[in-house]
DNA sequence: GCTGGACCCTCCCCCGGGGGGAGCGTGCAC
DNA sequence: GTGCACGCTCCCCCCGGGGGAGGGTCCAGC
């Protein structure tokens, strides 16, 4: 030690708290590198100075920030962007907790022993025009997705003949990407930025009401499904959700209603 | 289907909103086995009454528990042994929160511009008999042992002569598990339980002060660090805390003071 | 100067929880 | 009878490391 504080990976691996492994990969990842480097004996050395963006990565990595997000943040010297991308990686971490709250919620209402009776009508619902925002999304950013969706389709349509709805493609569950159409029923469906006029088409829908907070709304989904298939019908298409009353209309959670209906065909008996 | 609602893969994974390749997954760990599989095609069929399984399943691994917890949970008939294993991965999850906050208070520090400058003492520190508890431990299991020791310590420490301490190994924070201590001085430490006599080894410590939250305290640790190398110190053996005022005094979290001291020996310029 | 032990190196395989895709067999509707 | 959606297995890939083998290096004590 020159007393400037040159260190060992073992050093350096006690002052910043990273394993000498993680060390070594942050090395080959090119995330951290040593100071320097021993020619003939591949000793890694690293400054003091390289105490602070461990320490940095230490945490950026206990949030699940993926390496080449930590990387991209601590390459960025001017401040003011690393800020911005991890504001970027703390609004996930929000998304992922109010994920996280859904899966408890729909947890506790898996196992409560007795399930309420649902009610499910069967809707020929005849082919419609509506003004519809659409994209191919991914299944966790379908709520940020959702909420800049309906602020547009709220913005250009001004003669709403009908609460919003949603069309959801079965890959969007399976996969956990797929397409997703938000719409609003009007007159005359008008064409301004991501809104555009789509006819939907006819179908008959398994439709029942889904009451609460959407966290839980895949315990709807299930019970929807097992009378599906008691009923000898087949899902056909993407699922349709219809906001009746949303988080828009009132802050309790407990009165919101969604629809949840699922295009069907009879099946005879094979 | 014959009416009593057997199911295909594709069938199952559009009601289940769980992918095929998913299913077929759980299959091969004994997780959720088909109600049948055709012998001759390999085939497999599924009923609709493994739909609210299958939606179990879907919840708890949303939540990260590990498949083989899964399996424990799903197994389980008995629905007060389920509850009390959900009960435990849902503990798992808060503090799994508690260590994020953590993570994001830190990193919110380390990226202030100006960090203030560090008081650091050099203290040389007696061989001292003490009260103690100790645990080999995991790194995320920590907050909960030491609620459970430091309750042990009060139960059968009644004359204390200072605040409580820790010491812990250097590998709990590089390979997330190893050694650790909570003491309480007193004259006269009793053998009871978990709590036995200790002799702390003298050592010459590196002192500095952490204000406020725990979580974030890694951050002092790394100035610490610092210092330490940039005074030609090397670190030998396990860090030392000391909870000079903790949440057992004051609610206030900025009023809390915890010494870090890391023992040090001087080393030469190499 | 030698030796032992702590420390360092690279390399390969392992984990969980899937995804992508190849290559091939099946069931059903037209 | 034929197309094609759907089913099957098998293998390799991803991330972010951990375990361990096999071997080189540094340094203190004798």
């Amino acid at each position: 030690m020159h007393g400037g504080g040159v260190l060992t990976i073992g050093e350096f691996s006690r002052l910043s708290h990273l394993s000498v492994r993680t060390l070594r990969r942050y090395h080959d990842a090119g995330l951290l590198e040593p100071a320097s480097v021993d020619d003939a004996t591949g000793y890694r050395h690293y400054g003091v100075d390289q105490i602070p963006t461990a320490q940095v990565i230490h945490r950026l990595r206990e949030l699940d920030v993926p390496l080449s997000d930590v990387q991209r943040i601590v390459r960025s010297g001017d401040p003011e962007i690393r800020a911005t991308l991890v504001a970027d990686h703390l609004r996930r971490l929000e998304s992922e907790l109010e994920r996280t709250r859904g899966a408890v919620a729909s947890l506790r209402r898996l196992l409560e022993p007795e399930p309420p009776p649902l009610d499910v009508e069967l809707r020929a619902v005849p082919a419609t025009t509506v003004a519809a925002v659409e994209d191919d999304v991914a299944y966790d950013e379908v709520l940020a997705w959702y909420a800049g969706a309906i602020a547009e389709l709220d913005a250009v349509v001004h003669d709403p003949t009908g609460v919003p709805g949603g069309l959801y493609d079965n890959a969007l569950f399976e996969d956990g990407r797929g397409h997703a159409l938000l719409y609003r029923p009007t007159a005359h469906p008008p064409r301004s930025g991501r809104v555009h006029p789509v006819t939907l088409p006819a179908v008959e829908l398994a439709v029942t009401t889904h009451v609460g907070e959407h966290g839980d709304i895949e315990v709807t989904y299930g019970e929807l499904g097992t009378w599906v298939v008691g009923n000898a019908l087949a899902v056909a298409g993407p699922v349709r959700e219809t906001y009746v009353v949303g988080p828009r209309d009132t802050a309790d959670p407990s009165a919101w209603r969604t629809e949840i209906g699922w295009p069907v065909f009879r099946v005879g008996p094979r």
